[in-house]
DNA sequence: GAACACGGCTAACGTCGTTAGCCATATGAC
DNA sequence: GTCATATGGCTAACGACGTTAGCCGTGTTC
């Protein structure tokens, strides 16, 4: 009697988990709740669907963990980058997922959540939050992708650019 | 007589050049040589063949856009992420399929090859030039991903990231 | 002239997202 | 209590995808 769409998009999520993208199919996510393809489509009007309620737990979670660390380390760029990477190494499937936002589509307010913390720890400058942003995501798709040669020191990579950002925000220290 | 295989990924990369990703199909290739799909397969194993020498076209040209570059602006690492980002929005399709790279597959050097001049600006340190290329990568997917608001600024963010990183590099100029 | 490699072809398989249309059950109105 | 309707399953099927099997004409080579 429960809503049937959560129960779709929560067996879309653990088959995204468990087996990545290309497991996330209609006749998968039928499979896991006992019944066939076509009765989905009862529920939701295509798959684009189930991608952005996806896409929208994979902000709200992000915006979560940011929350978390701000709250512990307000100010401190190097502890939310690391965040974001720990976040990204441990949903590597779900964050992939947000590759192509559907913003359209996506509740209002979600991609404004997960961008303010890394908004506030450079001081409320858009420009360097971009730049800062575009660094975190940037060392976390190329990891994700096996960009990176194997025995690369990422840590050290994440610590200059946090570092070269920071002296961005406060020149003198 | 000639190499049917240049044909084939010649046809294919303009599938993608002027269509997009999802019209190189191996149906769609055939097509534009007047030939039919399976007969593709008397010339390449799979199309994973197709898409590596799409992508050592794409490190290759990157490659020689940033020595281009590099000859005529040596050292200025703005330039070169100017360069990076010229080449990426004036090949978005091209770009975007280097996503997972078929590294086994790579001729010799190619990578490394593309790789060059950014390390050459960052005076060789590893680790900062890891940290550009993720700022650059990260800058480029996400404004071709249209990830940005519509509006944001990116000419100041590239310049925000390229300036402290050359800071990270001569700390006192 | 025979053997063979080359490079086309059709038919087909199993996958995908999705649609059409059927049917059992549960609910609500009278 | 009966009847209408909405709900939510189902099967069959379509048109795409990558790919395989197997057939056949042509050109080259001994």
């Amino acid at each position: 009697m429960a809503d049937r769409t959560a129960d779709i998009v929560a067996a879309a999520r653990e088959l995204l988990d468990t087996e990545g993208v290309p497991a996330v199919t209609m006749r998968r996510i039928a499979e896991k709740l006992g019944i066939r393809a076509p009765s989905l489509y009862k529920h939701l009007p295509d798959k684009g669907h189930v991608e952005t309620a996806l896409q929208t737990q994979c902000l709200t979670e992000l915006a979560v963990a940011l929350e978390t660390v701000e709250a512990d380390h307000p100010g401190d760029l190097l502890a939310l980058a690391l965040a974001y990477r720990r976040f990204a190494v441990g949903n590597p499937h779900l964050y992939r997922i947000t590759r192509v936002i559907h913003r359209d589509a996506l509740p209002e307010g979600v991609e404004y959540r997960a961008a303010m913390p890394l908004l506030r720890a450079v001081g409320g400058n858009m420009d360097v939050a971009r730049a800062v942003w575009a660094f975190a995501h940037g060392m976390v798709v190329l990891e994700l992708d096996d960009r990176f040669p194997p025995g690369a020191d990422l840590d050290t990579a994440w610590r200059i650019g946090c570092e070269a950002f920071a002296r961005t925000v406060t020149p003198g220290g």
